[in-house]
DNA sequence: GTGCGAATACTCGGATACCGCGTGTCCGAGTAAGTGAGG
DNA sequence: CCTCACTTACTCGGACACGCGGTATCCGAGTATTCGCAC
């Protein structure tokens, strides 16, 4: 799993903070987090893409929210920066070898490995479609209600 | 994730049907599936430092099941060639950036977005150790009976 | 014929290259704000 | 004072390098088999 991942999470958090129109440039967000600036901007832009950013171009532009925080699941920014590939892709290895006598009939259903190792990333995705960045706020705020705060009066456009 | 996954399992699977006390030699274990030879027999070898598989050195060598199929998770064989580290590394970004002005009382409980991913890969996880080589092969064996003794007879010493 | 030793063939195990993708950076297109002059 | 065109500064977006880990390969250490020879 790419560490882009991590920063457009904690990203995303940050923005959801700020909770502000006015949007923020992806040299703050970097600076709230002390990430490389450039880097995080490509990260932004597949967020974008995926439609879980705006994006306003020109002076005073910058990032913001697409959608409400409870509507953004993790599976969302996964997807997003991963890509929508599984993680486990079948070649059908199994088809290969075993010499000429194999009749077609074995292969009509799909591969139990492949089922068995998409069975398990489905669990992994349900967990993660399970959990928003409103659910991940609401923790953080438990134990740190001053970081709504400062995100907003440090990073926030003002 | 890497496809000596998936060549593992499938091996481990060919081992489980051939079910000898002879071990099988990984050029013809490659030759089951038409994979490289020296590949495959680097991700045995770490199947074997995993305690998965037996190997025999010298003339008549080979590998060998070490434990029954039963014994045999998914997760045993994700952790054996993926390596134990989690794919969700969190590097506690939290704490940088947003000034000096944050009391460290915010960061006495763990990362709220490392924990939300540590539950999702918990559940993959959970679904991996669930799956034994056993169940596989008898979902195999249910759509395709005659495979178990096809890989006998053409990858079995003999 | 039988036992023994050397030669042989075979297989695992680790050390060694290659390459694609994630990581990181830079510069141009485009927009809003600021500025100054003219009416 | 108000309007408007121009200049300026700022920000997104995509194009361009770098490095590391997965991919792939080869060769040496070690063992069982096989062959030949002496008895």
């Amino acid at each position: 799993m790419t560490e882009g991942v991590e920063w457009a999470v904690h990203t995303l958090l940050t923005l959801a903070w700020v909770d502000d129109d006015e949007p923020v440039p992806a040299t703050r967000l970097a600076a709230s987090h002390e990430l490389p600036p450039a880097y995080l901007n490509k990260q932004l832009q597949a967020l974008v893409k995926a439609g879980l950013l705006e994006s306003l171009p020109g002076a005073r532009g910058g990032f913001r929210l697409a959608r409400r925080a409870a509507d953004i699941t993790l599976m969302d920014v996964v997807t997003a920066i991963e890509g929508p590939a599984p993680a486990f892709r079948c070649t059908e290895i199994r088809r290969k070898g075993m010499g000429a006598g194999v009749p077609e009939s074995c292969f009509s259903t799909t591969c139990a490995v492949n089922a068995s190792m998409q069975r398990a990333e489905l669990a992994w995705r349900q967990a993660l479609a399970a959990q928003t960045l409103e659910d991940i706020r609401a923790e953080a705020d438990r134990h740190a209600p001053a970081m709504a705060g400062i995100a907003r009066r440090v990073y926030g456009r003002e």
